[in-house]
DNA sequence: CTGAAAGCGCTTACAG
DNA sequence: CTGAAAGCGCTTACAG
């Protein structure tokens, strides 16, 4: 049933030479002459000769497949953004002729998932790993890093950590922060709340600190009241502002949401109050994820360009596995506003 | 750097035993004692001994990791269904200690596209592989089988073709277009018109026999005027209502798209006609698009469980990787109507 | 119950 | 420019 398979010694029989010049056309080495590589190739195309590719794994070469990770507790499949991330390096690795192993992490502490994760290092099936959605600081990237395993990392700011097999990206938090702060400050918005994300994660932290200066920028005041704890998800923007709305003393004019998916939690639970945006509360984002400009309002965010950005993060990554790099690889995507319906002049 | 890679000859050292033995623990096979097995066990996990999959594969095992492959012309990252449908199967195969090698494959007539793909077998990549979107008769996916390989395939009815390592999982069209249909006619609509998908498909004459019968079963007569033919795309679904809405001369009550993409798409042409729906029209769409609780309005529609009916299509593929199949395996999953707001009662 | 040995199909120094 | 041979790390009949 299965295609009779065929291999290098009969590939070399047919052709009147030795494995050796098979395998020399095979990896296109310079010293086999035109005609000796003619007579080889045109066996090679006659029985459609592919070379197993364990066997080359074993005599050292690369697998030519990049490893995606996904941390992720929900269900991802439900994820716009998730799913949209795993596209891009899926066609950008394609590009480049590597293949794409993905795999969803439920629980960084499930000892059976990370015993999954390290074996896919170990058994080789991977050249290299990219890691979404981690914590900051994530022991299992960590050993994966120590182990000299490349591992490509969106989202993470760890400083002194440069080694030459870690690559980082990230989004520009700090100037996102303040783009919108001075878009909000631009529509006379003084009063201004803000929907905190994940502490772990580096994006927490980052646009939190992007928030307190950019607000002391502007001179003015940051209310703890108005500090509403999130995590970066759907659900928690919606908990948090429905929580927030049962106590809060006075309301600001807007509030900036940590992330888009924060947003449309917060909308949520507005609403539920009779809340009109931007009527009664203007409502900002950040992510500009795929759903902001098709639901009602059509959310003002700060956009990152994603695919670019994956692009960008699996380029360098199979650029390091083919060429290696001993300098260690860091870059930072900028942000744009786009304004939509979501926040009024006042 | 890396992690000094131990083999079985070490660890067969370090316990005591030979290769043979150490990998029979591996393996799990019975005729190993306790004593032995722990000996060797307690040896593996001290090293943290991990089989070179590359030597296990040119031993003849599994490589334990399906093929997934999209066919989509358009940038399948910004397709939130196709994306959906990728996630459905990584978590699937995932569950079952599987690994998922995803591609995308744009033109089905690019030889440099279909080389890759057929490499991706050929290499012993993957134990079996998913096609997603493609025509009802393609010559890759019927060249695979014949080549003996396991293949998974969703939407195709191909008669006569039973091969026992097809699999193929088909929604249930003529029930869903029915169930569409009695619920318009129930609503008092019968002047129903049918934008129809990409005839190539599958799903797309299926629908569109679904369609007629429906209608005839109804005593309703189907106008050609009223038969849309556009591809499963929004955009397509677009155009193809804005040019017919030039055009035609009587509108009909209500129109049932072939799918949800191209019900957004016919959302748009009729909005920029001034047409509201359901006021002046209603739409119904099939699929339940991610979207379409979401837009305004929200869409009624015909149900599928994408979610369920891959995990059950990766469920399949796997079993028969494992255990072998010499039947062929064919699933229809159902359909169900989810009435939302995009049509009214006359 | 267990070991020695063949076999899987490549690549790449090495020697010429 | 090219071939013979070693080596990669497993599994599994085979023999005991």
């Amino acid at each position: 049933m299965k295609k009779p398979e065929i291999n290098s010694i009969e590939i070399a029989r047919l052709a009147g030479v030795s494995r050796s010049t098979v395998s020399r056309v095979i990896n296109q080495y310079p010293n086999v002459p035109a005609t000796t590589r003619e007579k080889v190739m045109r066996v090679i195309e006659k029985y459609q000769y592919v070379p197993n590719l364990s066997a080359q794994i074993m005599a050292g070469k690369n697998m030519r497949t990049i490893g995606l990770f996904m941390i992720s507790s929900g269900l991802v499949s439900s994820d716009l953004l998730t799913n949209m991330l795993i596209t891009c390096v899926i066609e950008s690795a394609s590009l480049r002729g590597y293949y794409v192993l993905t795999h969803i992490i439920r629980n960084t502490r499930d000892q059976e998932e990370l015993r999954v994760v390290k074996e896919t290092f170990h058994q080789k099936r991977i050249d290299g790993g990219i890691f979404i959605g981690a914590a900051n600081y994530e022991p299992l990237i960590e050993e994966m890093i120590m182990e000299g395993y490349r591992v490509g990392i969106v989202d993470q700011n760890l400083p002194g950590s440069d080694e030459a097999n870690r690559i980082v990206i990230n989004f520009d938090n700090s100037r996102g922060m303040q783009q919108g702060l001075d878009y909000l400050v631009g529509l006379n918005h003084r009063d201004i709340a803000f929907i905190s994300g994940d502490p772990l994660r580096c994006a927490g932290p980052e646009k939190y600190e992007g928030f307190l200066h950019g607000m002391a920028a502007h001179g003015l005041v940051v209310h703890n009241e108005w500090i509403i704890s999130a995590d970066f998800s759907e659900e928690g923007g919606y908990l948090a502002t429905a929580e927030w709305l049962k106590t809060v003393d006075k309301l600001p004019t807007a509030i900036f949401a940590v992330n888009d998916s924060a947003a449309f939690g917060a909308l949520h639970a507005l609403g539920e109050k009779g809340l009109k945006v931007p009527e009664d509360i203007s409502l900002l984002g950040f992510d500009d994820h795929i759903l902001s400009s098709r639901i009602q309002p059509a959310l003002s965010t700060i956009r990152i360009d994603f695919s670019s950005m994956m692009d960008k993060l699996t380029e360098t990554l199979i650029e390091s596995i083919e060429h290696g790099l001993n300098r260690p690889s860091r870059f930072v995507v900028g942000t744009e506003l786009v304004a939509r319906d979501s926040c009024k002049a006042l």
